[in-house]
DNA sequence: CTGAAAGCGCTTACAG
DNA sequence: CTGAAAGCGCTTACAG
């Protein structure tokens, strides 16, 4: 069954495809009587007008995408229900590209969304080749970065200051009187683990305390290789007492590793998270983290991108970087050192 | 800058657009030095085909809608990556869409998506007005249910024997010498979710034992939910010594209750989830549960949606059931009940 | 082997 | 207030 055109509701309607364009679009005076009788048929035949026959004309594609590096991680999942829900409400779709931060993947699926003209890009993935991007601006299809620094690219971001939550992270561990402490990060080519870590030993070498330069170990980011990681943390002679790990992926599998050493968590061992996912929530004992906005990241990111084109968007040549504060959670895998 | 389009090129290379067309699609016999001089100013000129126009000609959009409750669920966001995986490996690409189960989100979604002409549509989602689907299928965009069977609705579908795995949970709890057992069910007119109930009763009675009436409580699909429920469960006279989750969800808030209440898991009460998710690898301790061969699933849900339509389709039109095995994970929180 | 022309389903000036 | 016509960027017969 070939779907209804617009020309069949104008034949039942008596009237040209023009007019029903108008009456559809609020365009061009039609009549109320017409109108009607238009939109009688159209509810009549089920008619839809195609978007791909409208995006050909230079009309929006009402299709966005978004770039994460995993949707089937917690993090980002969270991310791509906010961006849909928004996204949603204000009658757009999202096409979700998992990019496991591989630069090849990066590439591929920005060609790929240009391609099919989306209207705009939500880029939540590490990419230093800004280059694909950068042609990507010039095309004039509007990107902003959200969680992740734009690598020289000329994209608004919205941002968390990791610098900052890895401040709050240290202070809590300095708070609870920690001083033997270590870091894992995931590989620190991710602008926001490095900053996560800075912020970290800033704050720590604000507090006069240091950290040992074998104390920082980076691996990949995930709970198996953050468990293997700690593991071999908590194995040396001088076992730390507290871990502050970059991403909650990473505290999990430090957790793991404490429970098979026979580490009590917060007894013997703290640990400390980053990005406070539901997965933080699951875990016994339940991690404290550092928590993002998300939410009002995802919302302003979503205001740059999309209202950024419909309004005459007077400011959109000025690119924005906004910075948002994180928070500390505290749950159940920090305390104070039992006894000494 | 305006996009390159295929005049552009054409006039370069000193052709026709028809040319162009073809060298581009491999038709109609365009001579190598052609070609090649095409390729060339595809290049420079760094042209990308607009699959918008192309699909207005009937060609396809190479976009896949993927409907499910939720992709910030674990369970469903595993599913998006998988599939989004095979999509782009195939060429296309998903537009996601989270339903949370609601009727007027599912049809919204599916008009979208019909407008955007996508050519398939994955369906993970409870819907129980099989209507719009049905006219879907009319307009000949194809369908496949996924993990969910399809409500009258003719097409194909590839999910987990439900009623089996809630038989495979109640032969673990049986073989571990439980007899007070206890049912939490998500919302049950999601049909996985009777199956499983089904299937646990099921395999009960075969064993010649039975549940009381009142030991299936029923309620949202959420750890919140869970919890709560299970903390009723926990506070009756007759506590039970083990309970079966319809979903990982439902078990993670069974544990929680659980130890809240201070009741130990796996020492005074057995829980055991469903569906693998990584929360289930997750908390402590970690959780038995009932798995769905989900990559073999999407793969197959893929297959029928996609090759369906590409191969001269001779089958197309009988309707497929694949029907899977689950099976047990055995973890940390079943066990026999602690002397009695 | 190659190109002129029609057409996909819309929208947008422009006449009337 | 309404419609004829051109055009968006492609593809597909059909001539040559």
């Amino acid at each position: 069954m070939k779907a209804t055109t617009i020309y069949d509701v104008a034949k039942e309607a008596g009237v040209s495809i023009a007019t029903v364009s108008n009456a559809i679009n609020g365009k061009g005076n039609v009549s109320k009587k017409k109108r009607d009788e238009i939109f009688k048929v159209m509810e009549r035949l089920q008619y839809q007008p195609s978007v791909i026959a409208s995006a050909l004309m230079g009309k929006k594609t009402y299709t966005l995408g978004l770039l994460i590096p995993d949707v089937s991680n917690p993090f980002f999942s969270e991310i791509a229900r906010s961006v849909e829900d928004l996204a949603h409400s204000a009658g757009y779709s999202v096409i979700v590209c998992s990019t496991d931060n591989k630069d090849e993947r990066v590439d591929k699926y920005l060609r790929l969304l240009e391609q099919k003209s989306v209207d705009g890009i939500l880029i939540g993935t590490g990419t230093e080749n800004g280059e694909t991007l950068t042609q990507l601006a010039q095309k004039s299809i509007p990107i902003v970065m959200i969680a992740r620094e734009a690598a020289g690219v000329s994209a608004h971001s919205v941002l968390t200051d990791d610098f900052k939550g890895g401040g709050l992270a240290a202070e809590h561990l300095l708070a609870l009187g920690h001083s033997r402490m270590a870091i894992l990060a995931e590989k620190l080519e991710v602008s926001s683990s490095v900053e996560r870590v800075r912020g970290f030993r800033f704050a720590l070498f604000e507090a006069g305390t240091e950290l040992g330069s074998d104390s920082i170990v980076s691996c990949d980011s995930s709970i198996k290789a953050g468990k293997k990681a700690a593991a071999a943390l908590l194995a040396r002679e001088e076992r730390p007492s507290a871990i502050f790990c970059c991403n909650d992926l990473l505290a999990i599998g430090a957790l793991q590793a404490a429970k098979e050493a026979g580490v009590k968590v917060p007894e013997q061992l703290s640990i400390i998270g980053f990005d406070d996912t539901i997965l933080s929530t699951v875990t016994n004992p339940a991690l404290t983290t550092i928590a993002q906005p998300m939410d009002q990241m995802v919302k302003l990111a979503f205001g740059l991108l999309v209202d950024g084109q419909e309004n005459g968007a007077p400011d959109a040549s000025i690119r924005q970087r906004i910075v948002m504060p994180p928070s500390l959670i505290v749950r159940e895998s920090t305390g104070k050192l039992a006894s000494g």
